[in-house]
RNA sequence: GCCCGGGUGGUGUAGUGGCCCAUCAUACGACCCUGUCACGGUCGUGACGCGGGUUCAAAUCCCGCCUCGGGCGCCA
C-alpha cells in the first residue's frame, strides 16, 4: 500500500489512492454517498448512476458496511460533503468483504453493552470513543515513560512466571513449570527491589501483574497493567514527590497531545491537577470520614478503611490526595515503620476521590528486620532466599510505589468501567479473546 | 468467598398472568428517490437463555441449571 493517503491528507485537486472501512452507504437514488474511514478519520465518495462507469457505481453500492475497500479517484473541494473534500472515484476495490449481520455498529447508531463489545473489540476499537481512549492510554504510558527518565529512572522488565508469591497472602495463579509448581506474578515488588541494590539505583517497570481475586467489581482486573517505580536513597516522601510528579505529567500530556479525543470523549473539563496533592496522614483520615457521618459505625484506630469510608472521603477532599503514616499492622511486611515509632508504616496510599490509584512507601532495607518481618507474617523466610539474601550484600535504604495504569486512565476520563480502558480484559467470567 | 439484580430479533429496547402467533429504534432484503451528512419514503425478514412446575391461560409466577452485571471483603 505504498501509495495509500490517509483520509485526513486528501487535498483538492489530488489523484489519491484511500484504503479503509465502509462506515456507511447513502444512496439517494441518482446519487449516492459511500463513506469510508480509515485511523485518521472519514471521507465521502460520491457515486452519480447516470455520469458514471456503470460497472464502478454497481461496486459501490453492492459494498456492504464495515468491508475494506480501496478507493482511487480524484480529490474535489465540495462544500456541500462533510470535510468539504469528496473523492469522485475512477477504480472501487472491494479488498475484504463484511458479513452483513454485524455484532456491534460502529458507526454508533445504536449502542452495545460493554459485555458485547468487549467479545467484538475489533470492530469496538472501530468506534470514535473507543478508539480515543487507547489513544490515550498509548500517550499515558508514553509520558509516564518520559516522566521515568526524567527522573533518571531507568526502565525494567522482571519475570511474571514465579517460584513464590510476594506477600504470601494474596491469591495467586498456579501454573505447572516443566512439572514444578509455579505462579504468575502479582507484582513486580521484589525484583525492583532487588534492582535499587544493583549499579541501576533508580528502577520502573510497566508491565502485567495477575491476581487470582474473586471480585467482580468495575476497578478490579485480574490481570492489570503496573506501574512500579522504586529508588536508592529515597525515603517515602520523596517517592510521594516522583509519585505525584508522573501522575501529573500523565495529566498534561493528555491535555497538551489528546484535544481531539477528550472531545470525542465529551470531556470538556479536562483539568491538569497543579496544586500539590494534600497529604493526611491515616489518623487524619478516619476522623474526616468519621466527621462526614456518612458511615454507620465509627472507624477506630486500626482499622481498615472502607469503600464507603474511602468514598465519603474522597468527597470531602474532591481531589488526588495522600494517606500516609497508616498502623504498622495493616501495612505489608516489606514496609518500614518509623523509626520513632514501631506503631506507625512509612507506607502510603494515593487516592483518586474514586479509589485506590498508589500504593506505596519506604522498604525495609535491614536484613534482620526484613527476616523478622517475613516470620511474623508467617512466612518461610528461607523460600524467599533470593530475596532476602541479597540485603546482606549492602542493600541501601530505598523507597517506591506502584500505580494500578487502569485505574489511572479510567479516573483521569471518567470512565464508569476499568474494562474500559483495557482492551482484552481479564476478570472472573472473562479470559476470552 | 458472601450477598443482590438481570437474560426478549444481529444490536439496543418496550412489555408485572389473557389486550402478545410480542413494541419501538437500528441493522438486513426489495422497491422509489440526483446533495446526503443519524438522508427520506413504502413493503418485508428476524427474538422471549435452557429444563421442569403452577394455571383454563406464562415473556410475565415458582424451582433447578447455564450465563451476565453489580455490591462487599480485599486490593492497584
Amino acid at each position: 500500500m505504498d501509495e495509500r493517503t490517509y483520509t485526513a491528507d486528501a487535498t483538492p485537486d489530488d489523484t489519491v489512492t484511500v484504503a479503509g472501512w465502509v462506515h456507511e452507504l447513502r444512496d439517494l437514488g441518482g446519487i449516492a454517498f459511500l463513506i469510508v474511514r480509515d485511523t485518521t478519520g472519514k471521507i465521502q465518495v460520491k457515486l452519480e448512476k447516470d455520469e458514471m462507469d456503470e460497472e464502478l457505481v454497481e461496486t459501490g453500492l453492492d459494498v456492504t458496511r464495515e468491508s475494506v475497500v480501496k478507493i482511487v479517484g480524484d480529490v474535489k473541494e465540495e462544500p456541500r460533503a462533510p470535510t468539504d473534500v469528496e473523492i469522485v472515484p475512477t477504480a472501487i476495490e472491494v479488498v475484504a468483504e463484511a458479513e452483513t449481520q454485524l455484532p456491534l455498529d460502529p458507526s454508533g447508531k445504536v449502542d452495545a453493552e460493554l459485555p458485547t463489545r468487549l467479545d467484538n473489540r475489533t470492530l469496538d476499537v472501530r468506534r470514535g470513543e473507543s478508539k480515543a481512549i487507547f489513544e490515550i492510554r498509548s500517550t499515558v504510558l508514553r509520558a509516564v515513560r518520559e516522566a521515568f527518565r526524567s527522573f533518571g529512572a531507568s526502565e525494567i522488565t522482571t519475570p511474571k512466571i514465579v517460584a513464590t508469591g510476594t506477600e504470601g497472602g494474596t491469591e495467586l495463579f498456579p501454573i505447572t513449570y516443566f512439572g514444578e509448581e509455579a505462579f504468575m506474578n502479582q507484582s513486580p515488588q521484589l525484583f525492583k527491589q532487588l534492582m535499587v541494590g544493583s549499579g541501576l539505583e533508580r528502577v520502573f517497570e510497566v508491565g502485567p501483574i495477575f491476581r487470582a481475586e474473586e471480585h467482580n467489581t468495575p476497578r478490579h482486573l485480574n490481570e492489570a497493567t503496573s506501574i512500579d517505580f522504586e529508588s536508592a536513597f529515597f525515603d517515602h516522601t520523596e517517592a510521594m514527590d516522583v509519585c505525584e510528579a508522573i501522575v501529573k505529567a500523565a495529566y498534561e500530556a493528555v491535555a497538551e497531545n489528546c484535544t481531539d479525543e477528550l472531545e470525542t470523549l465529551g470531556i470538556d473539563d479536562f483539568e491538569v491537577p497543579d496544586e500539590a496533592f494534600p497529604r493526611l496522614t491515616y489518623e487524619e483520615a478516619i476522623e474526616r470520614i468519621n466527621a462526614t457521618g456518612e458511615l454507620d459505625e465509627q472507624l477506630v484506630w486500626g482499622d481498615d478503611l472502607p469503600t464507603e469510608g474511602e468514598h465519603a472521603l474522597g468527597q470531602a477532599v474532591g481531589e488526588h490526595y495522600f494517606i500516609t503514616d497508616w498502623p504498622a499492622e495493616i501495612k505489608p511486611f516489606y514496609i518500614k515503620d518509623h523509626d520513632d515509632d514501631e506503631t506507625l508504616s512509612t507506607g502510603f496510599d494515593m487516592m483518586h476521590p474514586r479509589m485506590e490509584l498508589v500504593s506505596g512507601g519506604q522498604r525495609e532495607h535491614r536484613f534482620d528486620q526484613l527476616v523478622e518481618g517475613f516470620e511474623q507474617q508467617g512466612l518461610d523466610p528461607e523460600e524467599f532466599d533470593y530475596y532476602t539474601k541479597m540485603f546482606k550484600y549492602g542493600m541501601p535504604p530505598h523507597a517506591g510505589w506502584a500505580i494500578g495504569g487502569e485505574r489511572l486512565i479510567a479516573t483521569m476520563l471518567g470512565l464508569d468501567n476499568i474494562r474500559e480502558a483495557v482492551l482484552f480484559p481479564r476478570d472472573r467470567q472473562r479470559l476470552s479473546p
